[in-house]
RNA sequence: GGUCCAUUGGAGCAGUGGUUUAUCUCGCCUCCCUGUCACGGAGGAGAUCGCGGGUUCAAAUCCCGCAUGGACCGCCA
């Protein structure tokens, strides 16, 4: 076994006046001419080894050449400090050392190994294998493993039969760019890398095994963002025979046990559920941030006679007049930052942003002179105005007013520390569309995916006015982040059927694509609904960090390559013969070294 | 594909046309120090200011292009 006593961070008073031995990074050296003071910290934390006149010359010279990022076993023996350190786990003991053996030396290091560094993320990925060896970065990744600790437990527990599936699979038109892997055997062919194992897992429902659950990597190629990596985690499941209920029940489950496991905190069941609906109208979002209130108000009935050309031809268009008050805010944001605000929300195609305070009773600022008397009072009521508050009026069409105002309403919120960094308040989102508008492609595309269950009335409307449908799926969100996301699946042939023409396939590409799908459905199979956690996010949230990167190993940059490895890479020109691949010179990116 | 920001010794920064032999903090090297724990003290080394071009008597500083990194939009069923 361990040649290691413990690890360097549970050195404490139990070990009192016992030999140990210690493996550890010298975090720092302090010579004090004949006394030396070594911190060695390894992946629990740092204990502080002593060595003095009495350990001898040699021990003392030893001592003194050692640097930074050295790599130590350490001898000696546990014994009360003289001057307790109470800010260390460790501060009331020290080692007092009889032997160091350096393992390893280390030239300078790019960076100190501390957690309020201030490197660039540049050299970060650079030399990642550094960067991990700070104690945030260690904490964030052993929370990781602990939440899939419990996972894993919880659904073993539950009756849930864990089976992978694999990860070279098909290319389906629908939904994310695939990544591709180009086949040896079949020249000219490739496999694509699952964007979840979402038809596998149905299929295993079809199998009989009504209880499956997966931690499955999944794979998109699509621009990353803070809390989207190319390659990501999901924690998989899938039931047959429940409903809504029954996945939101065992999710519930899953979500209580690792709050608990890996939190401390016990969370009520059920959880609260919001319509989409309500989600996006009173949160303008439809992953609401419910830990604080300022809810968007629908303004339409104040304004309706308005004298306000904004906001009467916002209403008469069909449009709406719709707000929040930020508590405090008449005081915090000035003319200048409310101009930023305006400036931002023109992304979300926002014409402008009126705004009034309210202090004194009374309302200032450029709109004001627009609000009557009468239509002051309807404010001061729906809003519950008690002085000191900013109201910010976006008047435009639906999902303009929603997403700019969700987005004021959570940007406010974190800039004004109204959030509670340690409060974890789950929501689901259920009642959702079937499908949403694509903009760019011009058609109707499913909301969540194209096997999604519609509502009874949804079926009815699929080959009528299929954009009228609503969906079987839910939606679990924490903190303003889609944490996951499910639904009951179509299990009828012909019900999936109608949903591709819906979707715009004809009968013939429906059976090219999804031919092995619709073959199944029609050889008794039953009914059934899952749901999928994204293991990244949630990690992230735990962790308390803002960026996926910081719970991932290993994370891509935000140009889809990895700093360190220098990944993706050109290969050999026979690797490509083989494949019969030819690149088209053209389109090479140059890279420069990073 | 687009918009914005950044790039200055090993790390993080200051420096908006000329008294700058480029600032400070940390780290690094040498010496001193027996109770430090962000140890302290004295001294020292280390930078062709991301790359290329332009404007100017003069560019880290202004302009153009490129590269790298980050944030955001598009994209992410």
């Amino acid at each position: 076994m361990d040649k290691r006593t413990d690890y360097c961070g549970n050195i404490t008073a139990k070990y009192l006046d016992q030999d140990v031995t210690l493996f550890g990074w010298v975090q720092r050296v302090r010579n004090l001419g004949n006394l030396i003071f070594i911190d060695l910290r390894d992946r629990e934390g740092i204990v502080q080894v002593v060595v003095n006149k009495d350990s001898g010359e040699e021990l003392m010279a030893k001592a003194d050449s050692l640097g930074a990022e050295f790599v130590l076993e350490v001898k000696g023996k546990v014994v009360k400090r003289s001057s307790v350190n109470p800010n260390m786990k460790t501060g009331e003991i020290e080692v007092d050392a009889n032997e160091i053996i350096i393992l390893n030396k280390a030239k300078t290091l790019p960076f100190e190994i501390k957690d309020d560094l201030n490197a660039t993320e540049q050299t970060r990925w650079k030399y990642r294998y550094l960067d991990l060896r700070r104690p945030t970065l260690q904490k964030a990744l052993i929370m990781r493993s602990k939440i899939l600790t419990a996972v894993h437990a919880y659904f073993d527990q539950a009756g849930f039969i864990n089976i992978e599936t694999p990860q070279l699979g098909k290319s389906t038109p629908e939904g994310a760019r695939d990544y591709l892997v180009p086949s040896r055997v079949y020249p000219g062919s490739f496999y694509a890398l699952p964007q979840s194992p979402q038809l596998f897992k149905q299929l295993l429902m079809g199998a009989g095994f009504d209880k499956y659950y997966q931690v499955a990597r999944c794979f998109r190629d699509e621009d990353l963002r803070g809390d989207r990596q190319p390659e990501f985690t999901q924690i998989d499941m899938e039931t047959s025979f429940l409903d809504e209920q029954g996945v939101q029940d065992y999710t519930e489950g899953l979500l209580k046990k690792v709050m608990h496991d890996v939190k401390g905190i016990d969370i009520k069941l059920p959880l609260p559920r919001i319509t989409w609906d309500d989600a996006m109208n009173y949160y303008g979002s439809d992953k609401p941030d419910m830990r604080f209130d300022m809810k968007i108000q629908n303004l339409n009935e104040v304004f309706k006679d308005s004298d306000f050309k904004v906001f009467k031809g916002a209403i008469e268009n069909g449009g709406f007049v719709k707000a929040i008050a930020v508590p405090g805010g008449a005081d915090a944001y000035s003319r200048k930052k409310i101009e930023e605000k305006q400036e931002y929300i023109k992304r979300f195609h926002a014409k402008g942003l009126a705004w009034a305070k309210f202090e004194d009773g009374k309302f200032s600022g450029p709109v004001s002179r627009f609000i009557t008397d009468n239509e002051a009072a309807q404010l001061q009521d729906i809003f519950g105005l008690n002085g000191g508050e900013l109201l910010l009026f976006v008047a435009d069409k639906w999902k303009v007013c929603c997403d700019s105002l969700g987005y004021l309403r959570r940007s406010i919120a974190l800039e004004q520390n109204m959030v509670d960094k340690n409060d974890y308040h789950f929501v689901w989102v259920v009642d959702w569309p079937l499908f949403e508008y694509d903009e760019g492609d011009e058609r109707w595309i499913a909301a969540h995916h194209p096997f999604t269950m519609p509502d009874d009335k949804g079926i009815e409307l699929l080959e009528t006015e299929p954009h009228k449908a609503h969906a079987r799926s839910y939606d679990i969100v924490l903190n303003g982040y889609e944490l996951g996301g499910g639904s009951i699946r179509i299990h009828k042939k012909d019900i999936q059927m109608k949903m591709f023409k819906a979707l715009g396939f004809t009968e013939e590409r429906a059976y090219k694509q999804f031919g092995f799908l619709l073959d199944a459905l029609d050889m008794g199979f039953p009914p059934h609904a899952g749901l999928a956690i994204g293991l990244d996010r949630f990690a992230m949230l735990l962790a308390g960090k803002d960026n996926i990167r910081d719970v991932t190993a290993f994370p891509k940059n935000s140009n889809a390559s990895e700093p360190m490895m220098k990944s993706p890479a050109p290969v050999a020109p026979e690797q490509l013969e083989e494949l019969g691949i030819k690149v088209d010179e053209a389109k090479i990116k140059t890279k420069g070294e990073n």
